[in-house]
DNA sequence: ATTGTATATACGTTTATGCGAATATGCAAA
DNA sequence: TTTGCATATTCGCATAAACGTATATACAAT
C-alpha cells in the first residue's frame, strides 16, 4: 500500500509524469514508445518504470521482446480517481500538450 | 508560475502534505500551531514554509510574534482546484486523519 | 535598553535521487 | 548456439533535499 506522500513523489520526477500521463491517455505503450516520444535514453524510461511499477501505479506485460504498459487496471479506486483527476489537471499545460499530440502522431503512423 | 511536477514535488515532503492539508481545513494557522498539531521542531515547520511560500501556494501575515499561513488566496483556480481535490482525496487517510482530529481539539480550546 | 516569545535562517551532515555509460538478461530468428 | 533487438540493472558520480543545532531577527512588554 502507498502513502499519499509516496504517491506525490511519484508523480514530481518529470519522465514519470511524462510516462503515466501518456498512458492516461492511450491503453498501453512499450518502452520503446517512450524513448521516441520522449526523446529519452532506455536506461532512464526503464528506470523511472521500476519506480512505477513497485508504487504499484503501473503493470508491465511482456510481448516477445517488447514490454507493454499500462495503468495498472487493479489500482485501488482511490488511486485511480486521485491519478484521473490530476492527469485531467495537466493536461493543459507542457510539456503534457507537446507530448499528446505527438502520442497521437506516432500512434496514426503505427506504433513499434 | 510553477510547473506541475514541482507542484507535485511540493506535496511529495510529509511535512509539507499535512501542514497544507491542515490548511485546507481551516483559515490559517500559525507556526506555533503546526509545531503542536504535527509535534514537529520549529524549524522543521519554518523551513518548509518557506518551501510552500516560494512555491506561491501559500502565504503568511504577520500579526504581532505571530506569523498566520493561509492557503494564497491568488493561488490560479488551475492549482486551487487541483490542491483542493487532492486535500479531500487524502482526508480519509493517515496520517491525516488524526491530524485533523487534533486540529479540531485544538481550535475548540482556542489556538494560541 | 533588556528580556521573552515567535519565527527565520545558516551551517554542517546525512540520505535520497537522478543521471549516463556499461553491462546483463530475455526472447526470437537464423 | 549465435546473433540481434528490446529491456533491465548495476555502477560511480553529482546534485538535491531533509535534518537538528545553533544563531539571528522581529516584535511586545517591561
Amino acid at each position: 500500500m502507498m502513502s499519499p506522500t509516496e504517491f506525490f513523489k511519484t508523480l514530481s520526477d518529470a519522465t514519470r509524469l511524462r510516462c503515466l500521463f501518456l498512458l492516461s491517455q492511450c491503453k498501453s505503450l512499450c518502452v520503446c514508445d517512450f524513448m521516441e516520444i520522449l526523446d529519452a535514453p532506455q536506461s532512464r524510461i526503464s528506470r523511472h518504470f521500476k519506480y512505477l511499477r513497485d508504487a504499484g501505479l503501473v503493470t508491465d506485460e511482456r510481448k516477445d521482446q517488447w514490454v507493454h504498459y499500462r495503468i495498472n487496471p487493479e489500482l485501488a479506486p482511490q488511486w485511480r480517481d486521485m491519478l484521473k483527476q490530476n492527469m485531467n489537471h495537466i493536461r493543459g499545460q507542457q510539456p503534457f500538450v507537446d507530448d499528446l499530440a505527438r502520442l497521437k502522431v506516432y500512434l496514426e503512423r503505427g506504433c513499434c
